[in-house]
RNA sequence: GGCCCUAUCGUCUAACGGUUUAGGACGCAGCCCUCUCAAGGCUGAAAUACGGGUUCGAUUCCCGUUAGGGCUACCA
């Protein structure tokens, strides 16, 4: 076992490059992440893309680039070199090869010639007398002599692991303790396909063991198919790294998250605008806590505290709220400078031409910060700090508009124009003193002149508005506002 | 169908036999704050699937039932 010494740790996340990065192939990268950087090991990455049928263009780019963008990043893997490559599966073919031929002269494979359409035949059968379809062991007696005299005469053949015909075979995973299973359900599966490409259970044993790979952190989907895996370390007498099987994340009806139930790419998150600290802390707590009631977390964090002894086993919802309520906060934690630079470039991205000050700018963020999720809502949620008006919200003009607002407005226009260089607390002054000559409420004013100068509702503080927008602007847009509604 | 895994508030989860009137978070409702909307504070509704054991004592251990999920390919 080369498995207690944490200098030794290596991980590993294998994905089959078909297209994006799925949130749940994110959690899986990131716990193999957060376990590698934990104990001081090697995190890996490596190409599984021994179906040729599946193959997509680009998406191995895809996901190396998105790895990155969460900041999962690998140590050794496509392009990184750590002296256990090639690590994409279709440059290591001779490899599978050489350890499928001893696995045959050693009597645990054999050659198998059966066409497709014998197998169909012989499931259809198995299915109709109810039994469950596994192969019927057609070519495992044939003579090793009769096998290569087939083979050289062109015959296709795969070939695959032979099943102990009693027993069963038990392995221990550090997520959900001992798992036993008879080998009479397992079946005499394919290691080597007939286009020369080994199936998944072959590469991934000869790739993890090359590799030195201590700990195999993978989803629950391969739990089932661990015996094979485990017998093929046996017929090696290889050392057998550790497992831990992570629970699935699953649709709000506890499905298996798929597409069809809402986005499932990271792609598709950041493209909302999500932030990459939230996506990987809400995935992180997706199975997994630091046993405090601590919930948000930056990654060096995550790092500090992550353990596979307190990840769960029961499957977790993937709850959009959640994940927006982290958005929210990782929002919160973001600099001034970083805001601004985030800020500027969501302008950029909405079209606004920025002649804005910074200073401006960061009158803005200060007064929409808490009342922003996303970078956009800057622009969306408040966007007369970039236009003025081009309309009023008409359920506020009912509400907040009276007759004589024209008139009140004039007159605490008129005492706005008397100031020079006003503070907040400027604007706020001489409302009130607009208000007492008036003989009325602040509220008389200060309603309909959020609505004037902004054309909504909701948002910041008054005051807040008016000195952002500075006195000559709060003047004109009191002016139009004037013209305008009615 | 067979096999495997799982099971605490709607959701994410804490509890590693007794400190529990089962804690926190999201969401939801109410109140406070208040120029609005947020944020924040306070309060509330909300869970141990069911049935048997083991034990002086079970959310916690065992068995069964039920439910859900996964796997059952020359896919990964």
């Amino acid at each position: 076992m080369n498995v207690t010494n944490p200098y030794s740790v290596r991980v590993r996340f294998a994905p089959s490059p078909t297209g994006y990065l799925h949130v749940g192939g994110l959690r899986t990268a990131l716990y193999n992440y957060l376990f590698a950087k934990h104990n001081g090991g090697k995190f890996l990455l490596r190409i599984e893309d021994t179906d040729q049928s599946r193959k997509v263009e680009g998406a191995v780019e895809n996901l190396i680039a998105t790895l990155d963008w969460a900041g999962v990043h690998y140590d050794e893997g496509p392009n990184r070199d750590g002296g256990h490559g090639p690590y994409v599966q279709s440059q290591r073919l001779d490899l599978y090869h050489k350890y499928a031929r001893q696995l045959v002269e050693q009597g645990n494979a054999y050659y198998c010639f059966c066409t497709p359409e014998r197998l169909e035949e012989v499931r259809k059968k198995q299915q109709a007398q109810k039994l469950s379809p596994k192969y019927d062991g057609h070519c495992r007696f044939i003579p090793a002599e009769e096998a290569k005299r087939r083979r050289e005469s062109g015959e296709m053949s795969v070939v695959r692991m032979k099943i102990p015909d009693g027993g069963e075979t038990a392995f221990e995973d550090i997520i959900r303790g001992r798992v036993t299973i008879a080998n009479s359900i397992l079946d005499d599966q394919v290691i080597l396909k007939s286009d020369g490409f080994p199936t998944y259970h072959l590469a991934v044993v000869v790739d993890d063991h090359l590799m030195e790979i201590s700990h195999i952190i993978r989803g629950e989907e391969w739990l089932p198919s661990t015996p094979k895996h485990v017998l093929l370390y046996r017929y090696f007498g290889w050392d057998m790294p550790q497992f831990a099987h992570l629970p699935l994340l699953l649709n709000p009806d506890k499905s298996k998250l798929s597409k069809r139930q809402g986005d499932v790419a990271v792609e598709d998150y950041r493209a909302k605008g999500y932030f990459k600290e939230a996506l990987v802390n809400f995935v992180a707590f997706l199975g997994w806590n630091p046993g405090d009631e601590r919930e948000v977390f930056t990654m060096d964090e995550l790092v500090k505290e992550f353990s596979l002894e307190r990840v769960g086993k029961a499957g977790a919802v993937f709850n959009i709220e959640k994940l927006d309520w982290f958005q929210f906060q990782h929002l919160q934690k973001k600099t001034d400078n970083e805001m601004l630079t985030l800020l500027k470039g969501q302008l950029k991205s909405s079209g606004i031409s920025n002649t804005f000050q910074d200073s401006y700018l960061l009158g803005v963020i200060g007064a929409m910060r808490e009342r922003a999720t996303f970078v956009r809502d800057f622009v969306e949620k408040s966007p007369y700090f970039f236009t003025p008006p081009l309309e009023y919200d008409a359920a506020v003009v009912k509400k907040r508009w009276k007759p004589d607002s024209s008139a009140k407005l004039t007159k605490l226009s008129e005492e706005f124009s008397m100031l020079s260089n006003p503070t907040k607390e400027d604007f706020e002054a001489a409302l009130q003193r607009t208000a007492e000559a008036l003989k009325i409420g602040n509220g008389e004013l200060i309603h309909p002149l959020r609505l004037a100068v902004s054309g909504l509702g909701a948002g910041p503080g008054l005051y807040d508005i008016l000195f952002i927008l500075g006195k000559d602007e709060t003047i004109k847009r009191i002016k139009t506002a004037i013209e305008k509604i009615q």
